[in-house]
DNA sequence: CCTCCACCGGAACGTGAGGAGT
DNA sequence: ACTCCTCACGTTCCGGTGGAGG
């Protein structure tokens, strides 16, 4: 009896992968739809391409490139050209018998000078702790590493505003390093997305990064379009795509000042949300649950991340709303605020402040904060919820401190005037 | 046309944490 | 161990202001 019924249970677990397997997955491969990818051509990028390769080709004569430094915002194709172009020069530079060689380094996790000297070290062989020794030794070993050859190396170093941030000693001397090297030469490409972070940079540093300027502009929505097409190829079986979820995509991406890496997530996202509905086929639908739901989980992430005192600001913004106020102003905030931070036994922040949390919760995207006069009633900012109550809140009490609050009505002074 | 509300937002300053230099 | 510096976060002070209502 028992074995019987067990029996049962397995064969219909078996089923249940069966059915999984065969339910035709709409991916053929899902990788290239992601960001890590580099694809082997490069859509309207060319005059970028161009330019890049011009400045560069005199790596393959031996000579050394100007340093370059790259602009554009992000999902512009900034990465992946330069990852591109690097491969292409390697492998030319191998067919050419010219010693070729480029670095590439992300300074968004190799964010100090002594991290990014020792990871180049290790490039070239060199035995480097990831602690201990004194920088300028790193640095001189650095140098005996690839000085023992002739060759050209290219340093790029992705997100270089992030390194600035931590003072640019390296980058001044990594820029000056030529004049020490026998053999070898090195240029730099830095990328960035912030236009104006040369602003904070050493004079000499900044003439000498930027002996070229290349700019990336933003994708327009039909470039974006034919980019996702030419991934959609290879990402998905043939028609398993609804021919308005392409078009749908790039005019989201387009709103999003014209960010390709979110173009691609949507296709992506849109294909899982449709897989996991067991369809065959993407449709329009799909396009728009997973725009939501980016937009949640990028919702979800900010608002998890924000000091308390925000969440506070935050917190009784919406209170205020689900009170049947649509738009607030900061003195209603400010009021409720106050009696949260007493229930909670956080300290008060001034209006000033909270004024100033407000500005940040609208750069930040989750409220909209407008400064509208009210005439007699004076003048104020007025302050609309721009994201979903209910899982905001969620992510709101997983702080703990928040927790009291469950539950918690403030006292409402002024009158819902409409 | 003037008033005056209810806040905006700039400036200067205070404070404590954390890093660099010595 | 010590000072010095920078930086983020907050406060205090205060001049400024668009427009409904008189």
């Amino acid at each position: 009896m028992d074995r019987v019924t067990l029996k049962m249970q397995n064969k219909s677990l078996d089923g249940l992968f069966q059915e999984l397997l065969e339910s035709e997955p709409i991916f053929m491969n899902k990788e290239v739809l992601r960001h890590s990818y580099t694809p082997d051509s490069l859509v309207h990028r060319d005059d970028q391409i161009n330019s890049l390769a011009s400045i560069l080709v005199s790596a393959l004569r031996g000579d050394t490139p100007s340093n370059i430094l790259i602009y554009g915002k992000t999902g512009t194709g900034k990465t992946a050209v330069t990852r591109h172009i690097g491969i292409e020069l390697e492998r030319k530079g191998e067919s050419l018998g010219t010693s070729c060689k480029v670095v590439y380094l992300n300074c968004e996790v190799i964010d100090t000078q002594y991290r990014l000297l020792a990871n180049l070290s290790r490039q070239f062989g060199e035995d480097v702790p990831m602690t201990g020794w004194p920088t300028d030794q790193v640095f001189a070993k650095f140098k005996d590493a690839i000085d023992s050859e002739k060759q050209v190396i290219i340093i790029i170093l992705d997100e270089i505003d992030k390194l600035i941030k931590k003072g640019d000693d390296v980058l001044y001397n990594l820029s000056r390093i030529n004049t020490d090297l026998e053999q070898a030469k090195v240029s730099m490409i830095g990328v960035s997305n912030d236009l104006k972070f040369t602003e904070f940079l050493d004079p000499r540093v900044k003439s000498s990064l930027g002996e070229e300027e290349i700019i990336f502009p933003p994708y327009d929505a039909d470039q974006i379009s034919d980019i996702l097409h030419e991934r959609a190829q290879i990402a998905y079986k043939e028609d398993a795509l609804d021919e308005l979820v392409i078009p749908l995509c790039a005019a989201f991406a387009a709103q999003e000042h014209g960010d390709a890496r979110r173009a691609l997530d949507l296709l992506r996202v849109a294909g899982e949300i449709a897989e996991r509905e067991n369809k065959s086929r993407v449709e329009e639908q799909h396009v728009k649950n997973a725009q939501e739901k980016i937009e949640i989980d990028r919702v979800v992430e900010v608002v998890r991340t924000l000091p308390t005192q925000s969440k506070l600001a935050l917190y009784s913004v919406m209170i205020l709303r689900n009170n049947g106020y649509r738009n607030v102003t900061t003195g209603e905030v400010y009021n409720v605020y106050r009696q949260l931070c007493i229930h909670v036994d956080m300290d008060i922040l001034t209006q000033r402040r909270v004024t100033d949390l407000m500005s940040e919760l609208d750069m930040l995207g989750i409220v909209n904060a407008v400064v509208v006069s009210k005439g007699r009633y004076g003048r104020t900012k007025e302050i609309v919820l721009s994201v979903p109550i209910t899982s905001t809140k969620k992510v709101l009490f997983e702080d703990y401190r928040l927790k009291p609050l469950d539950g918690f009505k403030p006292v409402m002074t002024t009158q819902l005037h409409l």
